[in-house]
DNA sequence: CTGTTAGCGCTTTCAG
DNA sequence: CTGAAAGCGCTAACAG
């Protein structure tokens, strides 16, 4: 259509043999050239360079995968583009990976299993180094089986397959971390509006936030109150903590949704935030934590360091160590107004 | 490590000749017979794919693509995963292709032309069919240039020349949209709190206001009042809108988080909504637009068929009938509390 | 119906 | 220092 110039605009890329022969050396000398290999003369590399720039050469990488016997590509299977951890942990594998040569294949089976194989067949037909399964739920999830062809490394929801390797989110320690932090600026009176209770983060949440409340000498101000991971629960999870009587200066809140939801209902009341009810969530989800007035103390968990981590694995495997078993990346406390005045 | 049975744990997957001196015939029949071309006797075939089953034999996609001359896979370039564009148009597209046979690679250049010139000198040595551009602003965005030997489609971000093709929301017609919708409800009284000015979006979503506003013989009420994207503006922009003392019965809030930080003000000031006045957004993300009380009419943009139109380019190009120039993709209303009560 | 041959684009011995 | 030849895994002619 706009063909101009030296560089083709369409038509096949340029080829080795094509450099060479403008070159007017053969194909295994242009190799050797561009491959900055010690066995070529100056000026024989630079007549190659040339002409390699001229057709704007690039080596067809699908050849050279042929050869070395690996791609230099690894295959994201994740089950939910939309959520907002897949994102990240996706950024820190393609980080990880992007600073190499390897590319990165993404694929969303949508929870369905059919489309799953279908994606994993076409990734090893692909001839993918590894594989990087993300989760949307931290529980547990089927394992893909000890007999694919390459390493696989599961995040966010790990393998229930001890045998696998996983990666995962600390959400006991994360439970942990924030009451430790609300009893650092003095509250005593903690409260839990929880997420919903089938997903083991919630539970995993709870463990942590029953731990450090132990150790701190101190009992929870009534029980986790459990239910969805809406706003709409926040309302109805802080309503529910009012009502019950017991006075209360701090409140838990399983995500940064819930916790919108709770400030809403706080402020609806005439309670003030930190004042008379300091508030603490999970998750760190930019928009809705730093939205809100005032902004949310949140514990993230480090969703880029989780994909960087996975990458790390399969180069790890790569290289004949493999890594079995689960392992937790810590959270990080993100203070900001909704636990202190300062801030 | 864990090798067992007739599956390969590691090691190099089966090859073709594998599967064909298994099954006692040439690679070629095994070839025949697995494709499915119809000069094979059906006991033939039988045994090869039985012996290609019992090697877990996969082909090689990259052997295929070498002879074929295309490799069944598209370069996805974005410079904001975090972005809640970027994810939806990359699932329209993925889904568009993934019906398919094409794989998709995923890069992000993090607004870094030197990144992005070392993501496409990848992808085209891993001889991509195509590439999509995915843009984080409405705004034009600098051209890859007409030297690319493969089909280019930009989304969202169109690119500043017109010989290039891209597939943008259309603004305008959003514009247009929501104030059709608010005189719909009986709605005289509008005001606008705008999103970051600098942005073609704020500026064209200005002008489908006026024009709709216009058809129907009325005036907006006050200017249009620029600010950025955060809820925190829409705060101030709400605050404004009633400071300024002359009624109003509507606001279009150019972004949901804006609209979030209006009604939250709103409900502040003891204003009701959609009673005293009713409030629509653009966007339509999720969790903003369904997490507020009332929830937010919003004016959805079909990020996900910007991303099967943008697959379909591709195809249409790779099929040799390119279309240069910009389409924009309608947007859709999604009715919801903050502008009726009934729903 | 089946097998032989050639070759996709590249790298790598191994001679010259 | 350079080139000829072999081969990665697969498919598309062509013979047989």
């Amino acid at each position: 259509m706009n063909s101009h110039g030296g560089a083709p605009s369409r038509g096949k890329p340029a080829t080795l043999r094509q450099v060479a022969e403008l070159a007017g050396v053969s194909t295994a000398t242009a190799s050797k050239a561009l491959n900055g290999r010690q066995q070529v003369s100056a000026t024989t590399r630079q007549r190659v360079l040339d002409a390699a720039d001229r057709l704007s050469f690039t080596p067809n990488s699908l050849a050279q995968a042929m050869l070395h016997g690996s791609s230099g590509t690894v295959g994201l299977l994740t089950h939910d583009l939309e959520g907002r951890f897949s994102i990240p942990i996706l950024m820190g594998a393609e980080d990880a990976f992007g600073a190499g040569q390897t590319s990165v294949f993404l694929c969303d089976s949508r929870e369905d299993a059919i489309r799953e194989r279908h994606h994993i067949r076409a990734l090893l037909g692909r001839r993918v180094d590894g594989l990087i399964v993300v989760g949307s739920q931290t529980n547990p999830r089927r394992s893909l089986g000890h007999d694919l062809p390459v390493p696989v490394v599961y995040v966010y929801a790990p393998s229930s397959d001890e045998r696998d390797t996983s990666v995962i989110a600390d959400n006991v320690a994360a439970g942990r971390l924030a009451v430790q932090h609300l009893v650092g600026i003095g509250r005593r009176r903690i409260a839990h509006i929880a997420g919903d209770p089938t997903y083991a983060a919630a539970r995993d949440r709870e463990a942590g936030i029953g731990a450090a409340l132990a150790d701190a000498g101190l009992t929870q101000v009534g029980p986790s109150r459990s239910g969805s991971w809406s706003e709409a629960w926040g309302r109805t999870g802080a309503h529910a903590v009012l009502e019950a009587g017991e006075p209360v200066d701090a409140i838990v809140c399983d995500s940064d949704q819930i916790a919108r939801g709770a400030l809403d209902l706080l402020r609806d009341r005439g309670v003030r935030v930190p004042g008379d009810i300091a508030v603490i969530s999970f998750d760190n989800w930019g928009p809705f934590a730093t939205g809100s007035r005032p902004q949310l103390t949140s514990i993230d968990f480090n969703f880029q360091q989780m994909g960087r981590r996975a990458a790390e694995l399969i180069f790890a495997a790569l290289a004949g160590e493999p890594a079995a078993g689960t392992q937790a990346i810590a959270p990080r406390l993100v203070i900001r107004g909704s636990t202190t005045v300062g801030a």
